[in-house]
DNA sequence: TGTACATCAGTGAACGCGCGTTCACTGATGTAC
DNA sequence: TGTACATCAGTGAACGCGCGTTCACTGATGTAC
């Protein structure tokens, strides 16, 4: 029932725009009165929360398993195959939610974790950023991580993320232009 | 009095989250009643469409003049100084809004244009990609264009988008980066 | 200078809508003896 | 097998809220004679 409600939540979600997510509607198309679905989300919130939860989840698998251009290629995929949820990860939070939630940095990490396990070390970064970097290796709990590794990471994930962004709202498009080259150049350079 | 109204709207995007303009808001903090807007603007979207229009030009004009390194760092100063402005370009539209002005193309040609003007050509695209690119240049009116200039100039603004929509959702943030170093990256790795 | 009129910015009431959430409740199902 | 009870999913009414937009209007300002 919970997943029915997630479902449904996400249909609505990837037709409405943006923020179309309504406890109202959602129990409508469900077939049910609005305050039933209180049984089973506490609030609005809480519903989105857990979406968000998923759709991390959901990348991180469908990822894996692959060598680097597997994975770039199909978090591509992932990513067009639905913007909704992407958008819900890394575009900006719809009004009035919180996105203070612990379960939810640790979803993202785990993301993060397969780039790091995949990607060579890049140049080296200077000595502020390497600190930063070293830092956050060990707030993971991953064990000590090459400053240079996670910095490929990082950089790979935000040329990633831009195309991608890009992609998604239709930017390429608009300019006849199809993303497949972009892509492959973005393959190209990577070692 | 539209110059009040728009600078207002944008006060209320800026705190109030991603969609929060509204019309009847707007009024009540210009100390007015709801419906007079209506003398300056036919609809709520029209107004939205103006703010987009603005926030193009603005931008366009925020990263001249200057080299390709400046313009660089200007383009991150305007979208960190305004995030809810950069997200009014290149984020999700807003719900029920159709962005099919053609203004809109326009201004945010211009934008592009600045780049164009600065980039040196790099790795030559593919024919399909080639071909497009040409259309492309063509369909601006901008002349003849080598492709790999084209594809060099978005090659850029894609990376530049990457790592300015991360900041922006304070992504690099929350791993506790400064991303300074970057944006230096960046401007090593452009020829 | 004084009067008659036109313009037009802004008003307040109203329209229908949808939202998240609470509350007391109904009524079916399952359990215990 | 039959009765008494507890559980609990789901209901409908209600709360207060805000939205975009329309409408007929008021009342001040400016113009023409």
């Amino acid at each position: 029932m919970r997943e029915e409600v997630k479902d449904l939540a996400l249909a609505q979600l990837a037709e409405g725009g943006p923020q179309a997510l309504s406890i109202n509607a959602v129990a409508k198309s469900l077939g049910v009165s609005g305050p039933a679905l209180y049984r089973y989300f506490s609030s609005r919130d809480a519903l989105l929360t857990e979406l968000i939860i998923d759709a991390y989840r959901d990348l991180t698998k469908a990822i894996q398993p692959g060598d680097l251009p597997d994975v770039i290629r199909k978090y591509r995929r992932w990513a067009l195959a639905q913007p909704h949820r992407y958008r819900l990860l890394f575009s900006a939070p719809l009004p009035g939610y919180d996105a203070h939630d612990e379960r939810l940095v640790a979803a993202a990490q785990l993301a993060m974790d397969v780039l790091l396990g995949l990607v060579p070390a890049g140049p080296a970064p200077d000595p502020e950023l390497a600190d930063q970097l070293t830092t956050w290796a060990k707030s993971r709990g991953a064990g000590a991580v090459d400053p240079a590794v996670s910095l490929r990471a990082i950089t790979l994930w935000s040329r990633l993320h831009g195309l991608v962004s890009l992609e998604i709202e239709g930017n390429f498009a608009s300019m006849g232009l199809t993303a497949d080259g972009l892509y492959e150049q973005l393959l190209r350079d990577e070692p």
